[in-house]
DNA sequence: AATTATCTATCTATCAATAGATAATTATAT
DNA sequence: ATATAATTATCTATTGATAGATAGATAATT
């Protein structure tokens, strides 16, 4: 018996992960947490509203998870790449649900802009997150960026990759973490 | 004056790239094209057989230009990897729409099978297009893969951060072939 | 203690709009 | 004349949203 407020988040966030704004209603909402749909609206007034707090109610427990990753961690010199990969795919291998941020960027041009504002905070917590752990490496800001902005983007689109290919084991790379740092370590190599 | 079909095709998917499978409807499809909407029922009975259908179209058109940009290539020691990557960041740079595997990828658990496996198959064909240039490079056949599945991974989540994140500067890695080739000419020194 | 007022959470009932889909009909073209 | 292309008209289901009512809890006032 849950706050039903954070029963409706969580019932909604599952069923955008599946399919995007337009694949969940109010009604399929209030029956999976036995309401009726205008109780839903009582809570949140609009589906603008209901998803704009979804995605913050995302983004806060994965930026969560990541601190509580990083302090829970018994390795001290655990890396942090590392950490941050593994949020990612064991989330991902969990419940096979897509990242809620990666699926409604890849429909932003279609979703109102209070909701397209808070997909970018998503994305620049976590660049932010990142660079900062590169730069504790001792690489410089504009490298950093670039690295932060390459792992996110490959974790992202490898995830897209794994949904769909489920039954092709061959592209099952997302949970290779060495292989994925090795790509990030060696990307400036033959920058030019 | 075009083919009614061919229109309703790239209207349609055209509309899909901005927000997936349930953002568009056979009325709004009717009214851009100008006809009604039982006109497009009489094209594609149901809404799974447009959508298949597009999906086909978009795969054959990605396919052709490949061939088209491989053939068309005035240096002939072009790389066919940068040919790849040039496919893909053109097309996006013209219209700034989201790759429409890369979207319908995303929300692949909500789609119907026939759908599912058309999306399949627009991955299966570019992953072995890939491993085919690689294969040529001397490559063997299981680094191919990764570095093939690898790379279009990281485009297909570019794309989505590019998108997202238009206004800022900082993540527009797209555009910077070069970078993009380092990292999969690499991806392999450390690998263990 | 009793009354009044307010707030929270829910409900019933209903709306107009839009959705996908179909049948029957008409127009056009080869 | 037959096949193709499009129409009108309509159906049912679902959607997001709102209004109004109710029950219960809490707080404030008498």
């Amino acid at each position: 018996m849950e706050n039903k407020r954070i029963e409706i988040l969580k019932t909604a966030q599952s069923m955008i992960q599946k399919g995007g704004y337009n694949s969940f209603s109010f009604r399929g909402i209030a029956d999976a947490v036995k309401i009726k749909s205008s109780s839903v609206h009582y809570y949140y007034k609009k589906k603008e509203d209901l998803v704009v707090a979804v995605v913050e109610y995302y983004t806060n427990n994965f930026m969560d998870s990541l601190e509580e990753k990083k302090n829970n961690s018994s390795d001290p010199n655990s890396d942090m790449i590392e950490i941050y990969i593994k949020v990612f795919t064991e989330s991902f291998n969990k419940n096979k649900n897509m990242c809620l941020c990666g699926l409604l960027g890849s429909e932003i041009n279609y979703l109102p802009e209070s909701i397209r504002d808070k997909i970018k905070i998503f994305f620049a917590r976590n660049i932010d997150w990142l660079v900062n752990v590169y730069s504790e490496k001792g690489i410089n800001k504009k490298d950093a960026i670039r690295k932060s902005k390459t792992l996110l983007g490959l974790l992202e689109g490898a995830m897209i990759l794994n949904q769909t290919m489920e039954n092709d084991f061959t592209f099952d790379y997302l949970n290779n973490i060495p292989y994925i740092k090795s790509v990030l370590e060696n990307d400036d190599l033959l920058k030019n």
